[in-house]
DNA sequence: ACTCAGAATGAACGATCATTCATTCCCATA
DNA sequence: TATGGGAATGAATGATCGTTCATTCTGAGT
């Protein structure tokens, strides 16, 4: 093999080079078995690069979270509000494409996100930077549902109760993704969670 | 303090001590930092126990974790098909009380369930183990939801997209429980599995 | 071409943890 | 009461891993 040569970056790319690897790292071997040398070996890097920009490795796993919870719940908001000129039904359709299309449901996005949550309950800190844009997300969907009722003056409609039904059905549906995908394509999640909103809004989608 | 004094019960008996303990250490402080030392401890055991009657910490984490799914999926099952007597409709009923009550949903056994799923996708063994039961949970679900769309003469209804989309929105519901239940009650939660399962069949529950 | 600030490296260190096993102790049986 | 089989113990071992830091190397600025 060539040996490879030494180069400077920018701190920001090596930032970026490191939590891409962790986030492969963690689907391939899990959050449990992780070690900084898998995840600097993984980039192409040497063992000390992790300390230098990220200080510790429970700092690099954080930030590695707050990557992908943002370009997720990033993903919805800006769907959710930036379509101004979208009308809702349209903005509802692109929700569902955005949560289970490409991107957010690749197996290394999705391993990420539970590897987390299963350590979620015993660790405080990755709640907290999870709600943060989570809370912002669960408000856009609600606000958003909301105008869809009145639009379409669905009766006896609590957009609190389906906003939360609807997320906990994503959920499930990536965790089954995930878990059991022989069980489920991504083709059938899709019409699954289609059919949820169809019951709640039909005429609408 | 007291000093503990030794004693000695059956193979079966600190098995199953052993396995409550780990639940608890696993809800309290993560399956990733789980050790040896903290599971032993907290069954007021010695640490050459485990090794004693589990062989490996890992084959400790592997009996932990088929200990919780056959209690989850089996307690399902029994619903299912062992009340005979009862109307398809009280099944229903009681399985969605099982699934949101207590027992089930409380945070020692969802914190156990999301930490393995979080380390499923990197370890096919875990898999292995939910998937025996899980399947055989699967198809008592859709196979009732036959016989349901059958009785209420449900037109179009699909048993096998709906009992997908049922299980996965109880595993969310259960992700939201554990992750953000300063946000969703039990209550609430039920309600959504209610209103699920009474829009798809609205003559029966 | 020269220089040097600081980016990058990886050997070494110390802490943690799973596992082992020599030893101790319990109690069913006689 | 005496005793052997085996349950229980925990100090010791060796392996793994996060973190450190003395050293090397790069490339922008002069």
């Amino acid at each position: 093999m060539p040996k490879k040569k030494r180069q400077i970056l920018p701190k920001e790319q090596r930032r970026q080079q490191l939590i891409e690897a962790t986030i492969r790292c963690i689907a391939r071997d899990g959050l449990g078995s992780i070690t900084m040398h898998m995840v600097t070996q993984e980039a192409g890097l040497s063992l000390g690069i992790a300390n230098l920009h990220f200080k510790t490795k429970d700092n690099l796993l954080k930030e590695t979270l707050r990557s992908v919870a943002e370009e997720y719940h990033g993903g919805q908001i800006a769907i959710m509000e930036g379509h101004r000129t979208a009308g809702l039904a349209d903005r509802l359709s692109s929700l569902l494409a955005f949560q289970l299309g490409r991107g957010v449901t690749q197996r290394q996005k999705m391993a990420v996100w539970f590897a987390y949550y299963g350590e979620a309950g015993a660790r405080p800190v990755y709640q907290k930077i999870v709600s943060a844009s989570d809370r912002m997300a669960a408000l856009k969907l609600e606000s958003l549902f909301t105008d869809i009722i009145e639009e379409g003056q669905y009766k006896d409609a609590n957009p609190a109760e389906i906003a939360m039904g609807y997320s906990a059905l994503i959920d499930g549906l990536h965790l089954a993704l995930l878990v059991t995908p022989r069980e489920i394509s991504k083709r059938q999640a899709k019409a699954i969670a289609r059919n949820f909103l169809h019951r709640a809004f039909p005429r609408h989608i």
